[in-house]
DNA sequence: GCCAACGTTGGC
DNA sequence: GCCAACGTTGGC
């Protein structure tokens, strides 16, 4: 088990989208980032939990729990002319980009900021506090999962 | 394969 | 809306 935390813009996608979603389930298309995919398709795998982020936003922060409920398949909006996340140059035969199903677990009271998660002494490793990060995916240490879980709930 | 130019991300 | 930090593109 694996542990992760996706970033989305809540005016786009949020938390609360996600809750509202059939089976409360949803596929996280739109990675066009090719270490994100690389997680996407290698390493993100059935039950591994994952850390809803809004950015982009007034109020930065983790304010969700997900889970992995489908591993890496086709993204088929590289295909359609009409999805802003075409991809004219991704070939039909050798899909370029790959996207995962997460289920809504929960939503937490409220939302730990960025700054807040800085400020935690020991979260040093994730890559939100690391100067020039700006995967849309990225891993999340079991110690450093627990702690930030344990300070949302 | 280098690298300048350009585009994107994302916190503030 | 600004801008720093990256990633990608494409000419050479």
């Amino acid at each position: 088990m694996q542990y992760w935390l996706f970033k989305t813009e809540p005016d786009a996608f949020s938390i609360d989208d996600l809750a509202n979603m059939p089976k409360q389930t949803e596929h996280w298309d739109g990675i066009r980032n090719y270490q994100a995919r690389n997680f996407l398709r290698d390493e993100v795998k059935l039950g591994d939990q994952v850390f809803i982020y809004h950015s982009s936003c007034k109020d930065v922060g983790i304010v969700g729990l997900a889970e992995v409920v489908k591993e890496g398949y086709v993204d088929h909006t590289q295909f359609d002319p009409d999805s802003k996340y075409y991809d004219p140059k991704s070939p039909q035969d050798k899909p370029r980009w790959v996207m995962v199903d997460l289920q809504f677990k929960q939503k937490f009271s409220q939302i730990l900021p960025l700054k807040d998660i800085k400020a935690m002494p020991d979260i040093t490793e994730i890559g939100l506090v690391k100067k020039g990060h700006r995967l849309s995916i990225m891993p999340v240490q079991q110690n450093e999962f627990e702690s930030l879980l344990r300070k949302c709930q």
